[in-house]
DNA sequence: TTTTATTTAGACTGGTCTGTCTAAAATTAT
DNA sequence: ATAATTTTAGACAGACCAGTCTAAATAAAA
């Protein structure tokens, strides 16, 4: 069991180091001297770097799901779980340091470069998207909006005040959105 | 007079890969070779790598205002503008390669890295977005945001559906903000 | 115990990168 | 015509990078 733990231990600095400062700023030096691990370890592990982004890309979604669930179980009110859903990013940003959606950044840091990554994160974007609109079908709001346009909006909304996040490090745009989506649940 | 067209050829080039391929996966070979222009000429115009690029994105921010001018002119409906907006990003982005907003993708590219340019990037960004706010606040719309308000949900939908035009390749995203923005005004 | 899986330190290859420099040529200005 | 500015080709330094390899040590499994 071992294994697993230098595995974690390669994923939690790498994540960390590649939102921080960027896929392409981060060297396998710096993770291995970070995480405190040999090199020959890592590629025993992962076959390249690019292999380490997708892992951590496919975690990043993952504790994203499952701490959705935790931060949204709280919340009594079904119609208040969507703007809990900005909420839950929030905490996120003020926690890990306002760079915006990992997945965004792992985008843009990338781009046309890889075709296939770029798939990929798609189809991890998407399952993002399927649980907000999962917590906005069950959340019985009046029907200002469908579902589907509301969807759109909570997810478009998020994804724009994210990027105000990442720019000014601060979480101005996100109670912005916040706001907005209140006044249409 | 040379001079002039010289560096410009540069910060076309320069642009075009920065936008299609990424600041950090663009090299200054590259530029050179493609601009058809020798080594010592680009560092004679500019001081570094990283000079060429806040040129490129002033001169961004420029034009983007000076295209929304134009594209604007033709629509009579002062309402009409607003989502006007949004239209002329997708008549962008159809153009340039659907790779979102070339501040984004700079700001997500370096991010923490330099916190100077990430100022710098804030307030273009401020720019554009006074641009915004500008065309609202003569655009006689229906209070049904105010007007801060509903600059807020034009910019946050137009950097969101950019996030999707940059994942997905396509404004598909962008035509559901224009849907969003024409029912509020 | 013996075998297999995991981890270590670090050298090494081949490549890329930004920025500097030189010396000459072409262009422009005075 | 003379001087100043701009452009050229290309070599070069110094640094960093991802990935491979070796040989030995440690840990786990059989």
């Amino acid at each position: 069991m071992k294994e697993n733990s230098l595995r974690e231990r390669l994923l939690d600095t790498a994540g960390r180091l590649f939102y921080e400062q960027g896929y392409q700023q981060t060297g396998i030096n710096q993770i291995i001297a970070e995480a405190g691990i040999a090199r020959g370890s890592f590629y025993y592990h992962f076959s390249s770097k690019s292999g380490l982004l997708v892992a951590y890309l496919d975690r990043f979604v993952n504790n994203w799901i499952v701490g959705a669930d935790i931060f949204l179980a709280e919340i009594i009110d079904p119609k208040a779980r969507i703007a809990g859903l900005i909420r839950y990013r929030i905490a996120n940003q003020k926690k890990n340091g306002f760079n915006g959606c990992a997945l965004v950044k792992a985008n843009a840091g990338l781009e046309a470069v890889d075709g296939e990554l770029r798939k990929h994160i798609g189809e991890l974007k998407q399952q993002m998207r399927d649980y907000v609109a999962a917590v906005i079908s069950r959340s019985g709001h009046q029907k200002i909006l469908s579902d589907e346009a509301l969807t759109d909006m909570v997810v478009l909304l998020a994804d724009g005040a994210l990027v105000g996040t990442a720019i000014y490090h601060h979480t101005e745009d996100l109670e912005k959105a916040v706001e907005l989506i209140t006044a249409l649940v």
